[in-house]
DNA sequence: ACCTGAACACCGTTCAAGT
DNA sequence: ACCTGAACACCGTTCAAGT
């Protein structure tokens, strides 16, 4: 104490010194310190302070794992530095960017595996394309919390995306576009690729999920036959099965059907429009 | 201070009990209370506290004027409180699923003029739908803050969202879809809607935006031709023009030629599929 | 190089109390 | 009916300090 106060004369400092020598003289016993990581079920993983360092390989797996887990609204940095058995400032030496930085590695680490070989791009462009469509939905439906993450973000990052980009871009040229059609297409593919996964398994009302979802159906079922004729005369068909008129997610009721077919749309529409000319 | 103490037993009661009767003696000089709420700056619009009352699309339209002045990240239920001269807990009376419900609501008012008149839809059905597709569009670019809220909810309210789903199924009915197949091009629309638009305005890195801006793009810029040949092949076309090889977002830089391409493709692969059989 | 430790400046939400 | 006021249980991030 009394080397704090002759060495600072900041107050901020001088109260920091105050609190870390106070919590430093309980924090002594042997094996008790750490008050906010060590106190913690560890689950079968390694302890923190044994052998393994931490790395951001470890950090963005821990990450994603409690996504999957607990969700996108409950994740924080401080749970996550917590799980990982470190302080929450630890983390930012691995990850200068801190959460967003996080989140972009989770999204690209979920969605690694997702691009098709490409030697296939080059035969048959339509049957890469559908590869593509189905294999990055898959990745989606295994980490589905994850949903709101692709619309959020303008970037990720180098390395894997330039696979995608380029591969995209040989399976449109060998459908026969090039030049400014080259960059529609292309354009047309990326977005399409994001939409319907992104909207099918976005995330329902938080936490009233099964009152909401009754509420809501009753709310469907006795539409006004008056006012909105064709969704009252095909309601069986759409009821819990489209957007907007649904009241489960596509987590617990997938849309397979409907996605094949918003496939073979776009790739109907992408041979339409290779015969075109500008 | 002696009735609170008499009155209240509770720790957590009398510990308010003593702060509220210190304020309560500060603020109550005439016009200086509200600690959180009106020491500030109201910019012409009219003062709470003189005639006009708090109600629900008062604080649905501060909302959305903030979040298209600050951004969705700087957006927090305390700053709109503020904005608009009440306590932070004030909300919850007129909106009591909290932020959750105001951010809905703001989606909802954002594209609330979106949908093209119902009776285009019958006859003329690929026009109906790229009206709705541009209207759409233009909506999100009047708020493109927004858009990372679009991917983000299974829900929002009926009413305005229910004539959408009408009037989706009247222009698919007259293209020829019924039954099941309806179901389908419906889910197609839908997703359609969104995917674009959402990926277009997806904000880009939060604050470093210029620096990043420059070292993304040189990254582009130098791209090995050995190992993206096509990408490199096509960089001028694609750089700041393409999902993912762009540092720009839709907001400065739109990619409208594109996007109607983008719809073209939707429309034309509605229009095999209406043919086909099942 | 890698992590602790404290502090800063916030959050959303609940509940009781006032008027 | 509508709002204040205090409190609870958190956040992300910065910066200095330890080893």
């Amino acid at each position: 104490m009394r080397i704090c106060a002759a060495r600072y004369r900041d107050l901020d400092v001088a109260a920091n010194c105050d609190l870390s020598s106070r919590t430093g003289s309980n924090a002594a016993r042997a094996g008790e310190g750490m008050p906010e990581a060590e106190q913690r079920k560890r689950r079968g993983r390694p302890k923190r302070d044994e052998v393994v360092a931490l790395d951001r390989a470890q950090i963005v797996t821990e990450a994603l794992r409690l996504i999957d887990e607990r969700g996108l609204e409950a994740f924080s940095l401080r749970e996550l530095a917590r799980a990982l058995g470190v302080f929450p400032t630890a983390l930012y030496w691995h990850m200068p960017g801190g959460r967003n930085a996080v989140l972009g590695a989770v999204a690209a680490m979920a969605f690694a595996d997702a691009i098709p070989p490409a030697e296939d791009a080059v035969d048959d462009w339509e049957g890469w394309l559908r590869a593509l469509f189905t294999r990055y939905r898959d990745s989606l439906r295994k980490h589905p919390n994850i949903a709101p993450l692709l619309g959020a973000q303008i970037v990720s990052n180098t390395g894997v995306d330039m696979e995608l980009v380029e591969r995209i871009l040989a399976a449109l040229e060998s459908a026969g576009f090039g030049g400014e059609r080259l960059v529609d297409a292309y354009n047309t593919v990326v977005a399409g690729l994001l939409g319907y996964v992104t909207l099918e398994l976005a995330p329902g009302p938080a936490e009233d999920a099964s009152e909401w979802a009754n509420a809501f159906e009753a709310e469907i079922r006795g539409v006004d036959a008056g006012r909105f004729p064709r969704l009252a005369r095909n309601l069986d068909a759409l009821a819990n099965r489209a957007f907007i008129v649904r009241w489960q997610g596509g987590a617990e009721k997938p849309m397979t059907h409907s996605f094949d077919f918003y496939v073979e749309t776009i790739v109907a529409g992408l041979r339409a429009l290779a015969r075109k000319p500008i």
